[in-house]
DNA sequence: TGGTGATGTGAATCCCCCC
DNA sequence: AGGGGGGATTCACATCACC
């Protein structure tokens, strides 16, 4: 019975930090379903070139055309495409992210698929290269990007991970946007075999740092299908995170081992460096705390920010406002007619000076003098 | 028998500088193959959009819940799409090509059913608004693009239009990239009714002027099948080309007769055209940057030139002092006690010989490896 | 007339925990 | 799994009131 056979076959644990040879069809479904935190895959591209390129100096463009890269036909590669895809989806975690890379050549058909298969697109980002091949004959635009497409298991999937916080500083304190400008990958990170591109699409570790970085916590699973030459293992090991490496081609595996071996894993004394926790990790402080450890008196007036709205605090740490009742979220709301409204922000109460001072500022020192940071 | 009543429909001549009045799908067919030279599309997005979403300010955000933008499932979107792309492949000349523009919520779809249609993809041009709309709950990356896919008839088609100088012009003596850095239609140029936007999507007059004078030459006739206010007509005036629009609302048909009066023929000449803002993207080099390509490994220590001040490097590139993080400007101002400070010039790392070495080296260093001198 | 600060707004798939 | 409640969250411009 083929139920029984996978049942056989599927691994007790998960192989972690491992790099499996073997084809993706055949390995991910040997991994438990709801078992991966992120996934990161940049499959072949399907480019279909046919004919050699030529520079104007009539030296060859190499481009890609690798073995791996031929797919007879459009409906060949959807299911290629859909196959992987769905195997993806079981093995995620529904807290769970999906990253596929892509060119115009495949994304259009890969980002179709994804939504048939249930997958929920967060963010089409693009990787817009500053340093991309130009185009030699003058009859296009110069094609400078590759699209990464993210998406969590599906519409109602709930809990995901983003990092806001830490891409927002590692972009000058603004809020990243979906366009990244990063260069290729060359120089001494390119691997090489006696002078020639080890892999025709190897990917910069700066993009997978961004990646990995952004959507994963540290300890997380990081599965890539595509391996290649293991720039997400290496990545996804610098940051503290387990990789999972599946590969076909054992001249990949062994490049992609020499880099691992070559890679320190975060250590754990290194965990406190890696980002700031964002502010909705912090430790929830209920306002009745303040109230029943004295930093507000029962019977203690809050303003509005303007004073145009006075409120009373009653023992049970609820607002009186007129003849209303409730937290200090449900009355600011209703005092202002919105549907929502945080009232750590919107209460003030009247120093000894009768200066306003923010209850958010009472909220913090809580949380200073008693160990919540 | 239908075959006669569509003969009968096709028009004799070709509807030229017109707007004719219905649906797409019933009005297309009534054009004749091979008649057209460029097609701009801006189809519905199917957006999807379900539940209310506030700005921080508790202000409400208005986003298009337009009817026309509403479809049951992706099943009838794909089948409008597949509809009127086949009618606009019929009526394209075969050195004729098309634009699509579209979001990530539907170009995904549009473009494989592009490529199933026979459609060649010439480019996928990457519209980079200057002034996008933020993410407001910090839930994803901030969406910043859209994207217009560019394409010929078939991949045998020749001959199609392709205005390099003039892009490269356009661009400062550079090739033009598929990245095109340009702002919202906003203020005058956004059509407005008792001041409202009279158009949930209207596009800005500068993304046309690059489509149509890239792809066509001063007297081609023009085709948009969604026309809307006229965006694509107006420029398509102004630049000596043929205008043929669709529009099956006839309040939109009005304001865009209305633009099109106020438009000369032809009334642009080069010199205008030459001082079009190219906005290129800064070669800025973050800090972050820095960390994410492991020119600076997280973890590293960096020092003040005299060694009295020593800080980490986080993972999300802030720096982090005693207990205190911030930019690399932020921490060396506060180790200084100054207002602010120059980080770059600031902080140094130490090599293996115990050199200090300063991080402005290194950024002098990833620009002139990554092509962004 | 010019500068300054407050206000408005854009194709938006925009939270998470707990009961 | 659906509802309720706490509470976190914004960038680049254009316009306009006001001094």
């Amino acid at each position: 019975m083929a139920s029984v056979k996978r049942e056989e076959a599927i691994f007790a644990d998960l192989p972690l930090n491992q790099i499996l040879f073997g084809d993706c069809l055949d390995i991910l479904p040997k991994l438990p379903s709801h078992s991966i935190d992120l996934i990161f895959a940049d499959p072949p591209y399907n480019l279909q070139l046919q004919k050699e390129l030529w520079r104007p100096n009539q030296t060859p463009v190499v481009g890609v055309d690798d073995e791996w890269d031929r797919f007879a036909n459009f409906e060949d590669y959807d299911d290629f495409t859909t196959r992987w895809l769905s195997e993806c989806r079981r093995v995620l975690k529904t807290t769970g992210t999906l990253w596929v890379i892509g060119s115009y050549h495949n994304i259009y058909r890969v980002g179709k698929i994804m939504m048939d298969l249930g997958f929920w697109i967060l963010n089409d980002v693009i990787w817009h290269k500053t340093n991309p091949m130009p185009n030699f004959r003058g009859a296009r635009f110069q094609n400078a990007t590759e699209i990464l497409l993210w998406a969590k298991r599906s519409r109602e999937a709930r809990g995901y991970t983003f990092q806001y916080q830490a891409m927002k500083n590692l972009n000058e304190g603004k809020q990243m946007q979906n366009v990244w400008h990063l260069p290729l990958c060359t120089g001494a990170e390119r691997m090489k075999i006696d002078g020639k591109k080890a892999h025709s699409t190897q990917k910069p570790e700066a993009l997978l740092y961004r990646v990995i970085l952004a959507s994963s916590k540290p300890g997380d699973v990081v599965l890539d299908p595509f391996l290649g030459t293991g720039t997400s293992a290496v990545v996804a090991k610098r940051l503290g995170r387990h990789f999972i490496g599946i590969e076909r081609d054992p001249r990949y595996i062994g490049l992609a081992q020499e880099r691992l071996k070559n890679t320190p894993f975060c250590g754990v004394d290194e965990r406190e460096l890696l980002i700031t926790p964002s502010k909705r990790a912090a430790p929830r402080v209920a306002f009745g705390q303040l109230v029943e450890a004295g930093y507000l008196k029962v019977g203690t007036v809050l303003y509005s920010r303007d004073r145009r709205i006075v409120a009373y605090v009653k023992a049970d740490s609820l607002l009186r406002w007129d003849s209303k009742e409730g937290s200090i979220h449900q009355i600011a709301a209703l005092a202002e007619g919105k549907p929502a409204c945080n009232g750590w922000e919107y209460w003030y109460y009247e120093d000894e000076d009768g200066q306003l001072i923010s209850i958010d500022v009472l909220r913090a020192r809580y949380r200073a003098e008693n160990g919540l940071e």
